[in-house]
DNA sequence: TCTATTCTTGACCTTTCCAGTCAAGATTAG
DNA sequence: CTAATCTTGACTGGAAAGGTCAAGAATAGA
């Protein structure tokens, strides 16, 4: 039920491309420092975001990673669900077939109905937050913009 | 973001006992053969349940485990929470000071703010679930009762 | 009181996955 | 050409998930 730290990663990194770099493409090593995430682990993560097409990438110098869309239509849950492997639930009605098979009471398992609909409204409710969200957040918690040595807080 | 097993068994086994057996104790066994469940792992589950008031027990011949409060008062969520420690997320906001040092930016960790909101109407949404909810489906799904069979399902 | 039944406690085990590292290669700007 | 940067994929240690088991304590009923 926990987020795991990757998630929590992928969000950070992502918040930190919005929040500091506008378009452009930013390094690894970058988001790195400045979120404090193992930056071999960011690697691994931002492969991941490729994946599910939230961000693209360019290489050589000057090259790094950016949003593939506008921070406006890219959701929290649509980042987690690419990180976790979707909210799944464990039973009868997952997509998982092996497990639908292993579930001997399959379509009377009540309980998984029951948690299909909770990891819908789950969904609903990630979706309902945006990057640009996570942006107006960082701008309330006064954060410094664009500094290299790690984000300092600003009284 | 997914359920563990553990937690499903326990919210089947719940389910089980407020379907079957109107205040009666019951014997793991018999649960364990009705929801197909480790019996063995059902004992340490119930350990769990009885840790948070939710069941009480009765050793001996004719004892077992029953509802400690009636099933309209027990929710999901305080299922889910009982079992998985909380729905705790990993960051800054957390209850655990280790882990809450261990992260260097603080306060300023956006992404753990909206998590923590996004935790709180999680809780809230299970919470809206009871025991007598899931009874209610039951009966929809047209579930037989009292079978010691296990579960058939009857169209 | 004896006995069968049922929960209780706690140690133990196996497998999977999380979190993270690393090396070698492919691309590209300058 | 070369230095910077992403790409691919193998690898690993430790923890947690998912169970199992044995010996003991309590109790209902004969």
């Amino acid at each position: 039920m926990r987020l795991s730290s990757k998630t929590m990663y992928a969000l950070r990194a992502l918040f930190d491309i919005t929040f500091h770099s506008h378009g452009k493409a930013t390094k690894i090593d970058a988001i790195a420092a400045r979120e404090n995430v193992p930056p071999r682990f960011l690697e691994q993560i931002f492969q991941d975001l490729k994946a599910a097409q939230i961000v693209g990438s360019k290489r050589g110098p000057n090259g790094g990673y950016f949003l593939l869309r506008s921070p406006e239509t890219i959701t929290i849950g649509q980042v987690v669900r690419a990180m976790e492997g979707g909210v799944e639930h464990t039973c009868c009605f997952g997509s998982d077939a092996e497990v639908r098979e292993k579930c001997k009471i399959s379509s009377k398992c009540v309980t998984s109905s029951v948690w299909r609909d909770i990891s819908l409204q789950l969904n609903a409710i990630m979706d309902a937050v945006t990057l640009s969200e996570l942006a107006l957040r960082g701008e309330t918690l006064r954060l410094t913009r664009d500094s290299d040595a790690g984000l300092t807080y600003t009284i």
